[in-house]
DNA sequence: ATTTTGGTTAGCCATGTGGCTAAGTATCAG
DNA sequence: CTGATACTTAGCCACATGGCTAACCAAAAT
């Protein structure tokens, strides 16, 4: 099961579409931590726990090394910066949007009582 | 495909792991749109469009009313709220997390600073 | 040298996703 | 009233996802 690290906003939105996942992410910001001990919170067979793995690898928001017969794993916290940034984005728009929706009801409100 | 606006992480971000959902929001941000305008820009069949459509509304992230024979579709970037919440949570937790190794490294030179 | 431990690989299964066509319904325009 | 428009429904297909078991391998512990 060996993969590319390819951090996209496909990939890492669908990293953290799944709660095991996220759950991982959030272990690993404490620090580095085996394979082991990632996969004993979660009621699965390893094998089907190491499929999120890879798909947090695939993401690029993990990285793991293997030291002796232990995989250990990491978190790259640089590889939320694509989401964030995207979500940022679009704040941006829809924000330009409700002031110019603002400024219009504002206008109006003028209008009408220059109107009387 | 009638369904309930679960806004979820699951479902937030998974609606958010797809170029065609994504583009979908970017045009919604700059206002409320029909269905066929929507659709438009992308190279696919109505019925393979409407289940993106679907999706977004299962996250929350977007609604949608008939006009007449017309389905104008809204955004609703409150429910981008709980996803930006997560991430800022994760990114509290890691910063700490440095902050802790600045300051043992901080410390580390000055007690070798100290030994000298 | 054996046995445990920590993964790994292979393969199976059910369900979900992302695409399609074909045929239907309801509204609006002429 | 007729036809075009804007979906809607049903159903099919291929591949991905999320789960499993069984068997394997290599490092560590005894």
């Amino acid at each position: 099961m060996a993969n590319q690290n390819v951090t996209t906003l496909d990939t890492v939105f669908q990293a953290l579409a799944d709660p095991t996942r996220r759950a991982v992410i959030s272990r690993l910001g404490r620090g580095p931590a085996p394979v082991k001990e990632l996969a004993s919170p979660h009621d699965m067979a390893l094998p089907s726990f190491l499929k999120h793995l890879d798909m947090l690898e695939r993401s690029g928001l993990v990285t793991s090394e293997k030291k002796g017969r232990v995989r250990v794993c990491t978190l790259h916290p640089e590889a939320f910066q694509i989401a964030e940034t995207w979500i940022d984005k679009q704040r941006r728009v829809w924000e330009q949007r409700f002031d110019r929706l603002d400024a219009l009801v504002a206008q109006t409100e003028k209008d009408e009582i220059d109107e009387t």
